[in-house]
DNA sequence: GTCCAGGGCCTAC
DNA sequence: GTAGGCCATGGA
């Protein structure tokens, strides 16, 4: 069995495990986006407090948010942890989107997505998982998103090496997979699920669904 | 009280 | 170029 084979092996017992996902809780591109900066290395239970204060508070939208309090933006954003930097970071999200689409994220779909992660990239705050978030999930580009989940699972599965970068484990799915927009999607959210599931301790991953394909997972420090 | 969650930046070697 | 510290809240 080649790579692709595999991947969509492991992809196809997971959703039969826990059914289709599609995934990013947001009810729009931009909140998916704020959301993406908010849940970093955080619970997404206190993300969701956040986005509903932003919400409530009338700013999840780019011309109030960019036009908010930077102090008053923290309080609304500390139940999601490092107010202070995800205050900043949103701030410095929202300005390149009013500067470079005036608000109306349509404007950006004219531009390529490699561009586009490049442009993200840059901004302060925004790393490589965030800004393929961003262009999974809220500009709808297929790309693959790697986070500690996708790691822990391949690593523990013998799938990739334990000092991997983000751009090789990122490289082994999107190579792999058809450029498929839902399926990259959804197939990110199978990860998290079995990330949350599975895949933590040993005795946890006793009942991971990958056992019956993949076999026993390895001793992995740390995953 | 301890651990950790859907990262990323900065500094020191 | 990379290991280690830092950012912070809230639930298990």
């Amino acid at each position: 069995m080649n790579a692709g084979e595999v991947l969509i092996q492991i992809y196809e017992t997971l959703r039969g495990a826990y059914g289709h996902r599609g995934w990013w809780p947001g009810e729009t591109p931009f909140e998916i986006m704020v959301g993406a900066v908010l849940t970093q290395r955080t619970n997404w239970r206190n993300v969701a407090k956040a986005i509903d204060a932003l919400r409530s508070a009338g700013v999840m939208e780019p011309a109030a948010l960019s036009r908010v309090d930077l102090v008053r933006l923290q309080s609304l954003v500390r139940p999601a942890g490092y107010y202070r930097q995800k205050a900043a970071r949103l701030k410095r999200l929202v300005d390149w989107l009013i500067e470079r689409t005036g608000g109306d994220l349509e404007r950006m779909q004219d531009a390529a997505t490699e561009d586009l992660r490049e442009e993200l990239i840059t901004l302060k705050g925004i790393g490589p998982e965030t800004a393929d978030s961003i262009l999974l999930y809220a500009l709808g580009r297929p790309v693959f998103v790697v986070d500690a989940y996708t790691k822990r699972v391949t690593v523990r599965h013998g799938l990739i090496h334990e000092t991997c970068t983000y751009f090789e484990l990122k490289e082994l799915f999107e190579s792999n997979l058809p450029r498929d927009v839902e399926l990259h999607k959804d197939y990110h959210a199978q990860l998290v699920e079995v990330g949350k599931r599975q895949c933590r301790t040993k005795p946890r991953c006793a009942t991971c669904p990958l056992h019956p394909v993949l076999g026993d997972p390895i001793e992995a420090e740390g995953f």
